[in-house]
DNA sequence: AACAAGACCTGCATGC
DNA sequence: TGCATGCAGGTCTTGT
């Protein structure tokens, strides 16, 4: 599930439930994600207030540490099938299968919620590294620029995919140029923005890659605000987040009319991942 | 160096 | 119904 905007969303579902609370139990499955959850996690985070949650491309960043000085950072990506699940704390229900990673929060209004992470492929991972330490971490310090962030403009992906004859739609899921954006995403703005999948980055106009940062930041605003739009009914009955109603226009529609032109939609596989455009509008 | 392919996992839809 | 196949929103490692 999650690219940017959904990770966005469960990030802000945890701050909503969990900030200023202190962690009163954790618990883990035992079963190894990406890489094992620390062993020593129950010790490492009970009793610690959570500060601050971030964002970094797809990783969530969970600051902790005893009273108001934070100590440690919770990394945290949701890989392919991670989803993170919130209750108050006596309506919780039995531990499902998957769930990897259990903590209790005792919040400053004396709620006590629980917040499961569940992640069936096992392709997510949670790590913990110093307070201020995360920007040199070996999963984040050679990430690319934040697409929603100041530094991310046409100059900059002019520059970054000089000399690349890799098709544009394969260079923008990559994470060492730009942060957070997913095989979903990646389709949805090169359709915005006219622009085939298939064209190597390198061979991409200045004037279009304007048009194609401005598409980048529209759809993930959009997806963001749409699962915004969700997380303000708060948790889900089942303690689900309630993200995306997306509106797509092309990925998973092979087949189906263009929004824009009525031809069919294409699929093809670039580098092992699926790409949907259309042939007529994009080029 | 840059790129593609394979590997890691489980669950689900499809077709026989 | 059972079984095999292929596919899934990510990323790391290996091979060309």
């Amino acid at each position: 599930m999650p690219e940017l905007p959904e990770v966005e969303t469960v990030k802000r579902a945890i701050a909503d439930h969990a900030l200023g609370g202190e962690i009163t139990s954790v618990r883990q499955s035992g079963k190894t994600m990406r890489w094992p959850i620390p062993e020593d996690i129950d010790a490492q985070l009970t009793g610690l207030t959570i500060h601050n949650l971030r964002r970094r491309g797809k990783y969530i960043l969970m600051d902790c540490g005893k009273g108001k000085t934070a100590s440690v950072t919770m990394i945290l990506h949701l890989g392919m099938s991670g989803s993170v699940r919130i209750y108050p704390k006596r309506m919780t229900p039995e531990a499902q299968k998957h769930d990897h990673l259990i903590l209790g929060v005792m919040r400053q209004d004396q709620r006590e919620n629980t917040v499961v992470l569940n992640d069936p492929r096992r392709f997510g991972g949670v790590q913990i590294t110093a307070f201020g330490a995360d920007e040199q971490h070996p999963l984040i310090n050679k990430m690319g620029v934040e697409p929603l962030g100041n530094a991310f403009s046409a100059e900059y992906m002019k520059e970054q995919f000089q000399g690349k004859s890799a098709p544009i739609k394969s260079t923008l899921l990559d994470q060492r140029i730009i942060a957070g954006i997913g095989n979903i995403y990646a389709s949805e703005a090169l359709f915005l923005a006219g622009i085939s999948p298939k064209r190597a980055a390198r061979s991409v106009s200045l004037m279009r890659l304007e048009g194609l940062k401005d598409s980048i930041q529209t759809v993930l605003n959009k997806a963001i605000d749409a699962g915004g739009t969700s997380l303000r009914d708060h948790v889900q009955p089942g303690g689900e987040i309630g993200y995306f109603v997306q509106q797509l226009n092309v990925y998973g529609k092979e087949d189906q009319p263009c929004p824009n032109c009525a031809k069919p939609i294409k699929m093809i596989r670039q580098t092992g991942r699926a790409s949907f455009y259309c042939s007529d509008c994009q080029r």
